[in-house]
DNA sequence: CGCTCGGTTGAGACGGTTCAAGACGTGTGG
DNA sequence: CCACACGTCTTGAACCGTCTCAACCGAGCG
């Protein structure tokens, strides 16, 4: 376990109180955590599986507005609605707290009400990163960004510019192409056209492997995402990306 | 002044203690209040006109990721670097605290942290919405929907489907075109277009009047935006859009 | 008066979507 | 073990929306 959930970060009085809170759920791929517009009756941390945040319109056009893996903090404390469904993008188990109980949590703890800020700041970053890359870049661009992002997420990446690193896609192209708001016959046309240039190699559909990095960043058009994020002093985990 | 600021929702105790940290700038047109990746020495509250968050890629690409309007918060607490450069949309007033001891305030009173937060996941879910919008709204939809959150803005507005309301764009062509992700010449297209319609009046380049709401909505895809939002128990002010 | 700047208009090119068909791979039942 | 079927991914061709580039317009200003 590479990153430290919200709940780990806090002092150890206040980890059992969020013990004595709390109950795991596990939902198969595909179910609704939460649906779109729905109350939201409680909020927790991934234990294991992703979670999609998705939007959508009335015409049944979706987008997804981010994703959550392992450690990351879900739902909408202090204001009833959620804006987005919560769904499962594969079997997920979750460590959950009913959102009333922990929101009074916060009021007592405001150590926790803080790493809570911390990681919807991250998140904020995350979401106007996602807004440049919907609104200005196109969509080989931002199919070598989500590559690029995959590669950081996957660890052992100290910019090794002739390495080979071998990603998975933890969800299916048709939430791939949610995410970067294209479509699945577009992506698919992309990632052959890079494994033509060599950039990458296609070991199943996902799976590849990273052959010319730079060539990668040169694609994306983005300097800023061949380093990793600037730990921060209090960067906490929430998926900055 | 319609909205309150984040810092009259807290208690007078600390109304004073602020006012104590505050100073006031000015900023012209196009200035910079606080450039891409800068330390965010400073943070605070719009007093009067627009700032824009932008950001850019290395060649010159720009996405306005958000808009700041009186009353709204300003600035990264919590971790120096500034993801976005904060920019004079219009001449602006601001008022200013400086960053780190706006932040030793936040521990002493976690009342305003709390207000801090209510705003940044207001400007979590605005953010979420514009991913929406980016990603799968035409142009023509992304700019009706744009209309409707002026008209939200412009206050009065209970849903009276014949009546006409006026609205006033406050920021530039190019600025609206990088808001939406698109460009100044298509906005000037479709702008037209809905005139022919007879959905709106161009009263000059940023007046407009609303001749049919019912027929904007329409246009927008998108039902929630006909609707005031739902002005939940802690709502805050953020420009939630 | 003529310059500049923001906005408008037009014509053409291009990227990406759409729709439809085909391949692949995986699990199921005979 | 093979045959079949289903979902997912791939490939192709045509189409359409939006961008690009360039010219034009009008208001504000020196």
């Amino acid at each position: 376990m590479r990153k430290t959930s919200l709940c780990n970060r806090v002092n150890v009085g206040l980890q059992k109180e969020l013990a004595k809170l709390s109950h795991h759920r596990t939902y198969r791929n595909g179910e609704t955590v939460l649906a779109e517009m729905e109350a939201t009756s409680f909020v927790g941390i991934v234990v294991s599986g992703v979670l999609r945040m998705q939007k959508s319109l009335e015409d049944g056009r979706q987008q997804l507005v981010g994703l959550l893996f392992q450690s990351d903090f879900f739902g909408r404390v202090f204001g009833g609605l959620s804006d987005y469904a919560i769904e499962a993008a594969s079997d997920v188990t979750l460590c959950c707290y009913e959102r009333r109980a922990f929101e009074r949590l916060t009021e007592r703890f405001p150590e926790l009400e803080h790493q809570l800020m911390l990681s919807t700041l991250n998140e904020l970053d995350a979401a106007r990163n996602w807004m440049l890359l919907l609104g200005c870049q196109t969509t080989p661009e931002r199919i070598a960004s989500f590559f690029l992002i995959l590669c950081r997420r996957s660890g052992a990446d100290g910019w090794t510019p002739g390495a080979s690193l071998s990603i998975h896609v933890p969800i299916s192209r048709r939430d791939v192409a949610s995410y970067l708001g294209t479509t699945g016959e577009t992506i698919s046309r992309v990632i052959h056209e890079m494994t033509r240039k060599g950039i990458i190699k296609i070991r199943n559909a996902s799976d590849f492997d990273v052959l010319n990095k730079r060539q990668l960043v040169t694609m994306s058009g983005r300097d800023d995402l061949a380093i990793r994020p600037p730990t921060a002093a209090h960067s906490g985990s929430a998926s900055s990306f």
